[in-house]
DNA sequence: CGCCAGGCGGGGG
DNA sequence: CCCCCGCCTGGC
């Protein structure tokens, strides 16, 4: 991988694995999107949004080359480079996943057709937030209310694309209180926000130190907060604390098993499961919208 | 209208 | 201990 910078922004050629219309598409992230005159059907390969307090743009114009705009190196190495992890070999990572998985045809496939799939490193705040209201909820909606909560907790950020918003602190939902929660129409989630927002500023639940548990303490601990269970700790985990070996099973999940893997335990995927589930998870969401084109 | 969407918590068996 | 139901809301 080659970096430089033209002044304004930094150029990355020579990427690889790394596909930023599956990055940001595969349910991970809910603030990116591409420019909104993008047509459903065209290859995307624009996407901004707000991460770590800050407004960015990258834009993938070759398979091998990244953009990002208005970026000094200094910012994207200390920023960007982790959460978009390209300080990561994910060519290792896959044939680690096939080695370990003793070259299951299935996985085979499902890394073929993810290939460019990058787990982000999202901020752990946020990312226990968005999965609390990811329960029993459908992206678009997910998407709305993390927008909806921002505008109204978090702070301005303007730009020449427009006004943006960071993600609100734990400490601003906690003074807003319930009833303000509720008025992002997050429905029964209100109080799921408030208790997680309660509880990490008040320090009874230390998200910093939840990064150095082992994945199964670390999952006690997050659940220690209302509204997180199984599912919404792991994802948490995965997307915001850089443990790949949880394994979230939602819906798609439990499909897969059933359909591929009934004899199997969690084991059977590896140390690097997390990653191997969402190769899993897009291949089968994959596979539904195609069939659903074909008829 | 009813059902469902990337679950969880509480109650009853 | 496990199973199962209700839950806010919006889209179909």
């Amino acid at each position: 991988m080659i970096i430089k910078s033209n002044g304004r922004d930094v150029i990355l050629s020579n990427i690889s694995d790394f596909d930023i219309e599956k990055t940001f598409d595969c349910g991970q992230c809910f603030r990116f999107d591409p420019p909104e005159n993008t047509l459903f059907i065209e290859k995307r390969t624009v996407f901004s949004g707000v991460a770590f307090g800050r407004y960015i743009e990258f834009e993938q114009p070759t398979p091998d080359t990244l953009i990002i705009k208005d970026c000094s190196i200094e910012e994207y190495e200390s920023i960007w480079k982790r959460f978009l992890a390209l300080d990561i070999d994910y060519n290792k990572i896959n044939s680690d996943i096939l080695c370990e998985m003793q070259d299951d045809s299935h996985m085979h496939t499902a890394i073929k057709v993810g290939n460019g799939i990058r787990i982000l490193l999202q901020d752990p705040w946020e990312a226990v937030c968005s999965f609390i209201i990811s329960q029993n909820n459908n992206i678009p909606r997910i998407k709305k209310i993390i927008k909806t909560l921002s505008m109204m907790f978090g702070s301005e950020i303007v730009t020449p694309n427009g006004v943006y918003h960071t993600f609100p602190t734990p400490q601003s939902l906690y003074e807003a209180g319930i009833d303000k929660i509720a008025e992002a129409r997050v429905g029964y989630r209100a109080k799921h926000i408030y208790d997680a927002a309660k509880k990490v500023s008040l320090g009874q639940v230390n998200l910093d130190e939840i990064k150095n548990l082992t994945t199964e303490d670390a999952t006690k601990a997050l659940c220690e907060i209302n509204g997180i269970g199984p599912k919404v700790a792991a994802c948490a985990l995965l997307f915001g604390f850089e443990k790949y070996d949880v394994f979230p099973i939602d819906v798609w999940m439990k499909k897969v098993l059933l359909k591929y893997y009934p004899d199997k335990d969690i084991d059977f995927f590896g140390k690097y499961r997390g990653i191997a589930q969402q190769y899993l998870f897009y291949y089968e969401r994959y596979i539904a919208a195609n069939d659903s084109l074909a008829v």
